[in-house]
DNA sequence: GTCTATAAACAGATAGAC
DNA sequence: GTCTATCTGTTTATAGAC
């Protein structure tokens, strides 16, 4: 669904896997190029001739992290169930699938970081991977939240109740440092996320019910 | 509950609030003290002789946020209710407050990207407002569910609920450029604001009478 | 394509007048 | 308390050898 198929090789993927994890941890402005390029074992000027300058190598690492959350769509079934029953378990399916990547998936880690700072920044890099990805999706989920509570596909109240589900399963990516301590566990890791999914699953069956009766 | 009553006042308050602002829009590092300073209407220098350095004005701002929410906090009773029925009621006008701070009150607008940034990076600003109001926070709203659903009130499944029910409300302000776009909103104002509160509280019901069953 | 050396700009911090 | 001027370190970007 991404218009970037194309995989860097090379030093140019060792740099932005680099930067995507140093933007992500300390923030675009707080890092240095020099230490992207000691930490992808390159030189500092490898930075200006694969990408032109610093902001070049921000556009490359968001087309990255799109490549990436594609990558992960791509597996999940496109098909709209007729069945309300099939339309919820695929939506739970879904949703177990999102908590494995989103909480627990290396692949994952550097990515998630940067995109809540696109997203507080509010920024280019927000309009592109909206566009190409996140917009696609919810409006997935809510043709697949319609079909399970016989509501109308985007409906306010539809599109609204979705960000609450995905809210829910977000919030203790973004927030897991507060979760970890209130918690007292040590790391939030495959246990701990079948733990949340299976939470967040039950909720979801919960509200769907609950929706359907309205 | 927080350990720092001082209201600042003059030129050191147009500082930490201008700081405040670009600090959580921007990124600590990439805002120059000189901007601060001119957003504030006061000399560069008036920084170092009011807060030692730049560091100690990010001490500051986060001290300040700490007072601010306190403040807001102050607001909702204390006691925790007997029946069931009135534990619920409370936490969802806890939730709706919530909801009304987070979503809309001009207060808060500064403060969230702020304490966004600072959760992102997990440093010393977090320990503190962790250990002064957002553990307190939680173990309040546990102690609520419990009374309302008859669990336990430090169950993991209690305390894993209560982030589950707050991630709800939280997501909604995190991913705002999210939000009104997919929602085609001009804003999110008081309007938007009440319909995601009811929302929200209509899913707590939910959530509260499905735990009681089990 | 990769590296060293350097230029030009900008940051935070400070000295000292007022 | 507030300001101007300046020092010192660091940053990005680039020129040019290999």
């Amino acid at each position: 669904m991404a218009d970037l198929p194309k995989a860097p090789e090379g030093t140019a993927a060792d740099l932005i896997a680099a930067a995507l994890r140093l933007f992500g941890q300390k923030g675009f402005a707080a890092t240095p190029i020099r230490e992207i390029a000691a930490e992808a074992g390159a030189n500092v000027a490898a930075i200006a001739y694969h990408f032109g300058n610093k902001e070049g190598l921000r556009r490359a690492c968001a087309a990255e992290v799109a490549r990436r959350i594609d990558l992960a769509v791509a597996r999940v079934p496109a098909s709209t169930p007729a069945s309300p029953a099939a339309a919820a378990a695929q939506m739970e399916a879904i949703l177990r699938t999102m908590a494995g990547f989103v909480l627990t998936a290396p692949e994952a880690e550097p990515i998630l970081p940067f995109m809540l700072r696109e997203v507080a920044e509010d920024g280019p890099v927000l309009d592109t991977v909206y566009g190409a990805l996140m917009e696609p999706a919810h409006r997935r989920l809510s043709a697949l939240w319609a079909a399970a509570t016989g509501q109308e596909a985007e409906a306010e109240r539809t599109r609204l109740m979705v960000f609450a589900v995905v809210g829910q399963l977000l919030y203790f990516r973004i927030g897991r440092p507060i979760v970890i301590r209130r918690m007292g566990w040590a790391a939030l890791g495959p246990a701990e996320a079948a733990t949340i999914a299976d939470l967040l699953a039950g909720n979801l069956r919960g509200m769907i019910e609950r929706e359907r009766a309205t």
